[in-house]
DNA sequence: TGATCTTACGTTTAGCGTAACAATA
DNA sequence: TATTGTTACGCTAAACGTAAGATCA
């Protein structure tokens, strides 16, 4: 039966032009390719070669042997890669979020119901997570909005709502509560990596230009360091410390009020068992 | 690197369902099996199988690795035929002819002109004859007319006489020559594999019947031992003692005396000098 | 003389079959 | 008990690298 591991040698001659470069490309030695090309031509009952005293060459055959174990080659490799993917498919449960935060609560849920499943997170924007989940690319969305589909199932399980920072002294400091139409014309410090806020942010504030941080310790040290106002949020946990300083003012419009969404494909029901012990500020 | 010989224990054991029948059908030991699907998945770093004591069945990933198997080894065998096919075209002539008769000069002396090359023949009528040549399918055609196309080349190198044989009481046998039209009606003895030849009675003599004789021998004993007249021709010599008793009457219409012409595409040349050194009657 | 391919030779390895074992039905 | 799959063991055959030989530029 065919080898393989031959027919890469007789591409490698082929793409080398002598056996003595081919070996010292494969890590070989010169006469193993020479004894290969004599056992391939065995194989295939066939002459592929036109052989000097010292020199060899591809005979017309030969040339098309090797344009075929090329194509070979190239479907053995796609096979082991079809076989990996999909046993990769069956190990992982994919999530993609339109925002950071419910992914804080999500994964670890996941994480602890399939201890030996692989968890695989994205972060898109709404209409991105939408498309994940329609076109059956990922097994878990988390979005802002139901699906209303027989297919899919919703799990309401976190709300998130939005607040501006700013340093004591600043102009919006005296408000207990703001709108987006007064924040507009505002420039902000804005994190990357905030799915469908980041989209959200510009949309309702056209006039506002944003400095985006992808650099976490940046970011942290702009916040201390300028009077810049920021956002976050009831679920930012992690930056109560940095803005201590700084006086939390909610944005009351409802874009900025969110409720999240688990979707999942009506098969895969098991997921929103786990999602349902999460359940946040419901 | 992958390892073909495993891939198809591999599919027989997912035909047969278990390792040990499969072992048998390969005629190799059933411990080899074990191996090659252990191997197998060290390959592709990924279980295959379900285990059990003294039971082991392909899992999903298996399932899928077995599909993809399935097509490697169908790539590898279309791999081999092609090659090999490849390499037979460029060590055969193949010719196709519209009548028996040429083709016992043109394979001889295509075989002394080329005496490691294979002669392939076959024997069509005159329009699939033609579609052979044009399409490529053939690199020589005889033809009973020339293709007027400075892609092909052609040579007149033989003329055909059709005769009627009658034995000596018959209606015809006073005639010294007859037409198609005096000779429909009457119903004839036909050898097989004639070409053109077959086609062209049945056009020219729309009312008569053809008993087709496909075994030599008993075409030879039906002409001895009937009065029903059959054909001949100027290079059927090989009929020559059969038919010694017979009177033979020239067929006088011009579709009934053909001049053959060997065809090629101008690109052979050399075949058309093997056959210029043919021309008989010419 | 240096590069290239083939052949010869000896060693290593890897593949195979037999046998033994464990588990099941 | 007969069948099935795995493991262990020993042998054989195949594959490899080194070395030597031949040829050419």
């Amino acid at each position: 039966m065919l080898n393989l591991n031959e027919l890469e040698q007789l591409v490698t001659f082929a793409d080398t032009g002598t056996l003595s470069v081919a070996a010292e490309k494969l890590h070989i030695s010169q006469p193993t390719i020479t004894r290969s090309m004599q056992h391939l031509e065995d194989e295939f009952g066939v002459s592929l070669f036109t052989r000097g005293k010292n020199k060899i060459s591809l005979n017309p055959v030969g040339i098309k042997a090797v344009e075929e174990a090329r194509h070979l080659l190239l479907t053995a490799e796609n096979m082991i890669k079809s076989v990996r993917d999909y046993d990769k498919s069956l190990h992982t449960i994919s999530v993609t979020s339109c925002a950071p935060a419910p992914l804080w609560y999500v994964l670890p849920a996941l994480s602890s119901a399939y201890p030996d499943m692989t968890i695989s997170s994205s972060l898109k924007g709404s209409s991105e997570t939408m498309e994940d989940i329609l076109s059956g690319s990922t097994h878990l969305a988390i979005l802002t909005e139901e699906i209303k589909d027989n297919n899919y199932l919703n799990i309401a399980f976190l709300k998130e709502n939005l607040s501006v920072c700013v340093p004591a002294g600043h102009d919006l400091a005296k408000k207990s509560s703001v709108t987006f139409s007064e924040l507009n014309g505002f420039n902000f410090l804005l994190r990357s990596e905030l799915g469908f806020w980041d989209e959200m942010c510009r949309i309702n504030m056209p006039s506002s230009r944003f400095l985006v941080q992808t650099n976490e310790f940046e970011f942290i040290e702009l916040i201390k360091e300028s009077s810049l106002p920021c956002f976050t949020t009831n679920l930012a946990k992690a930056y109560d410390n940095v803005l201590k300083d700084r006086i939390n003012i909610p944005v009351t419009n409802p874009e900025a009020n969110v409720t999240y969404f688990l979707v999942c494909h009506s098969d895969d029901k098991a997921y929103t068992e786990v999602i349902n012990q999460i359940k946040i500020n419901l």
